[in-house]
DNA sequence: GACAATCTAGGTCAATCGTCCTAGTCTTTG
DNA sequence: CAAAGACTAGGACGATTGACCTAGATTGTC
């Protein structure tokens, strides 16, 4: 027990590579390799490719829930909390800029390619959003936090394509100071009126 | 004259697939298929793939220049042009939630495959950043005028990103108004302060 | 009307893709 | 120790890819 699997250890790698590289432009061979193993041994763990795109997204759904709620117990001020996530832009700004986000490059290719994992992928949005829009609602944003996370969210995945696109740093932390001080607006809004 | 060529019905169908499928996805058959001709004959018009995403590429910043220029042209008040810009979110809505952002989702892919064409497809990024940045400085915000066409660059793209992915319609209205209500306070900065 | 240049069709090529199969090896269990 | 199951390696498959080739059709020019 404890021991990584050879079923983990290639959706690791696939994880990574889908990321890096794309889903359809990563092949078995690419894995097999970065894992170290044979081709043809893939299909004991996995039968299709699609079967390990589920894998991954399984994986990255598990440790986004994981990330949201070690933010969750950190601390009792949901201003806090998006900030965070806010920062997610920062913490990862070197990958950011060479892949762009990890959610919005995958969720982007499976619709172009119109895979049924489409809907799996869009989870992964779901789930920062509805965390996003509790947030708001603790902030006393009960009326409109989903049009707040949805805009936050937008906002997000905004600096992540043009931060890839331009290899900018000093983009995204302007971009990332003007979120916050945009987040502490809204927590004003409320306190004041 | 004035004839379209075979030449200029390949790009248009090959501009229109990428778009639709994605650049990697789109094979010569797919191109040949939809313009009506044999696959060989493509040879004699490209010599690569490659060179039919180069005049992809050389197309779309032809076309956009235009629109650019057309705007330009309209008038003389710099915000309405910029919200020609932002309301091409509204004007293309259908096509933006089914397939993204033509811009953004072609950078984006061909980041992720390390495309040679890169950098011309940045060009485009680029063409918008800088028209949007002198309509900026004629709104007297010389000194931020590049930030804040980065700015609403990366907003654009965000709701793109986002409206793909979720088909709302109503969150791009709402974001589309977020963003000309944004504009006004930023000219209202430069009249007031 | 002859000739050259341009354009087109369809077949062929090697490479690569996802998938599948079979024959071994290792590990577990009675 | 023996039998069973899990795991692995490596090859083979049909399909598809971008690329190339050759021969015929069309067009334009003298």
């Amino acid at each position: 027990m404890g021991a990584i699997t050879t079923r983990e250890r290639i959706v690791e790698q696939a994880d990574r590579l889908f990321y890096e590289q794309g889903f359809e432009t990563t092949s078995f061979a690419d894995i097999a390799d970065a894992v170290g193993i044979s081709r043809g041994n893939f299909y004991h763990h996995f039968k299709s490719k699609d079967a390990i795109l589920d894998a991954v997204i399984a994986r990255r759904l598990a440790t986004t829930r994981t990330m949201l709620d070690a933010w969750q117990a950190a601390g009792d001020d949901p201003a806090g909390r998006v900030r965070c996530f806010i920062r997610i832009l920062i913490a990862n700004q070197a990958k950011i800029m060479l892949h762009g986000c990890p959610v919005g490059t995958l969720v982007t290719e499976l619709a172009k390619l119109n895979h049924p994992a489409q809907a799996q992928a869009n989870a992964l949005f779901t789930m920062f959003h509805d965390w996003l829009a509790e947030q708001f609602r603790r902030l006393g944003r009960e009326a409109d936090a989903t049009e707040l996370a949805m805009h936050l969210l937008a906002r997000s995945q905004g600096v992540a394509t043009l931060a890839s696109a331009f290899r900018d740093k000093a983009f995204i932390a302007a971009e990332v100071e003007d979120m916050c001080a945009w987040l502490d607006a809204q927590a004003r809004h409320h306190a004041t009126g």
